[in-house]
DNA sequence: TCAGTATGCAACCATTTAGTTGCATTGCTC
DNA sequence: GAGCAATGCAACTAAATGGTTGCATACTGA
């Protein structure tokens, strides 16, 4: 899981994931284009979408062909973030709590 | 939406969110217990967590209580997470055709 | 008012990261 | 098989990141 947040930590990592949202299947040579970066800087970046498991390289011939997997990015959202989701409610009633005993204390006060 | 994901790739600042799920309003000083690293490296996470607004922070008195605020990861599952979900089974497909056209050159090649 | 507690700020260090350049390898095509 | 095209691998650089130490500030409570 780690390794999905971090792969997604990156602007060209995830421009990347929407190029082949875009269209699956696509070479290296292809998914450089968009880049503007080295074609070795975006095998990086590829790579790491690999340990992640979010990107899955296929070799025919000489090409090297990327699909997406979007598996992990469910997994995340299962295990992690909808928990989150579900506390938007409570947790601003929190927020308010916390407002109303700053409040107490003294409008206007330091900080 | 960058300052959340970058937010989020650090496993002890993803650790304080939880920590913030357990119990919602903890000062400084309680979060840093459960992060084994000084009170300033937790203060530098904290402050990435403030800008990506998951976390509000309010004095009171020399106290600095922080809040959870889920509306972000809320976000970033709707505009960006979910359309991926949507796409599991067709990139499944996808990479089955794959696998078929590299069959098709002719099994235990190269790579 | 004074001691102690909670926090902020700044400088510094080590590691990781994002990107580059240069060269090697492999496969297609003529 | 010669040349071109697609990719891999390694070394290097610059900047961002995660963490530390030291000191300053501000609130609390006896």
């Amino acid at each position: 899981m780690d390794a999905v947040f971090k792969a997604l930590a990156d602007p060209s990592r995830r421009k990347l994931l929407d190029q082949l949202y875009r269209q699956n299947g696509q070479t290296l040579g292809q998914l450089c284009q968009c880049l503007d970066m080295t074609r070795q800087a975006a095998t990086k970046h590829l790579a790491l979408l690999v340990v992640a498991n979010l990107v899955v390289p296929l070799w025919r011939g000489r090409d090297k062909h990327h699909y997406l997997n979007p598996a992990p990015l469910k997994q995340i959202s299962k295990q992690w973030i909808n928990k989150y989701e579900q506390r938007i409610l409570p947790a601003l009633r929190d927020l308010q709590r916390g407002l109303d005993e700053v409040d107490q204390r003294g409008p206007e006060g330091p900080h």
